[in-house]
DNA sequence: ATAAGTGCAAAACATTTGCAATATA
DNA sequence: TATATTGCAAATGTTTTGCACTTAT
């Protein structure tokens, strides 16, 4: 697939998605869609706003990091697990497993032995130094989820 | 086990560690630990401090931040998965995983069908409203212990 | 036309660094 | 006493916010 196919592609692909939530399709949202297919490494807007500026050059950072956000919000795309916070710490250096409140970024510990066991598939244990594995699961707290329903 | 038992408890165990690496235990230290200790939220190093200038209106920031540092450094406790760097964005929505290197951040997705389909534990899902899941593999990624090896 | 989106500049935080003063062992 | 640690202040980097201007529909 050349490069015109893509940007095609990809306008197509926002332009549905864009639609349903009424927004506009702007050829910043475009590229940095584009960019951030392109990218393996799960940048953050800071790369992406440094890769894309040489071609467009008026683009503002502002503008790629909202974008990212609204992506993230529509779930168009994902932020990575725990980036973006203050750095926080865990006292408990033994094996153990997090839950996630996407909404309020609270983590609650807990064990669970069948996890603690997993079997890290070859592709991964060959290639790196696996130190360790946790499993993180993802969703809405208790307290957000009464927070949601009061407010309505 | 009472304050007093809490806070002599806390500087024997940290007197033995920072003795293997002729590092000193100080009051700051030992109060930090403690706090971290007693918080089950797994706080950054700005609520740690809010907490304990309190009793210890003299205690710097810094301290507060460099100590948490160093205490990771020796394994005493570890730093949530991804917190402290800036927001990442993934492009990829559907379910897998990642392998993330603790010295330079680089991840890796991978895909695993036996993690896919992970049976999340009852105390969570009871209790929570669950959106997904996800394996976390830390590790030291290729280009990096090659760095360590030629740097001997 | 009009509502949404952009770019800019300033503000708010978080984090890091260098250094002089202080406390631990 | 010697060395590690602390507190401070300044620098750096990230993220957010308000607002006037521009653009997609």
């Amino acid at each position: 697939m050349n490069e015109e196919d893509l940007l095609v592609t990809t306008g197509e692909k926002l332009r549905k998605i864009f639609k349903k939530h009424n927004l506009k399709v702007t050829p910043q949202r475009v590229v940095i869609y584009k960019e951030l297919i392109r990218s393996k490494e799960h940048p953050s807007a800071t790369v992406i706003f440094d890769r894309i500026k040489r071609a467009f050059p008026n683009i503002s950072f502002d503008t790629v990091n909202r974008t990212l956000l609204t992506f993230a919000e529509l779930g168009l795309i994902k932020a990575v697990e725990g980036s973006g916070e203050p750095k926080r710490f865990d006292p408990n250096t033994a094996i153990h497993h997090h839950f996630i409140c996407v909404r309020c970024g609270k983590i609650v510990d807990f064990k669970c032995d069948e996890f603690d066991k997993l079997q890290i598939p070859n592709e991964i244990k060959d290639r790196f130094n696996v130190l360790g594995h946790k499993v993180i699961v993802e969703g809405i707290c208790d307290e957000c989820s009464k927070n949601i329903k009061n407010k309505k």
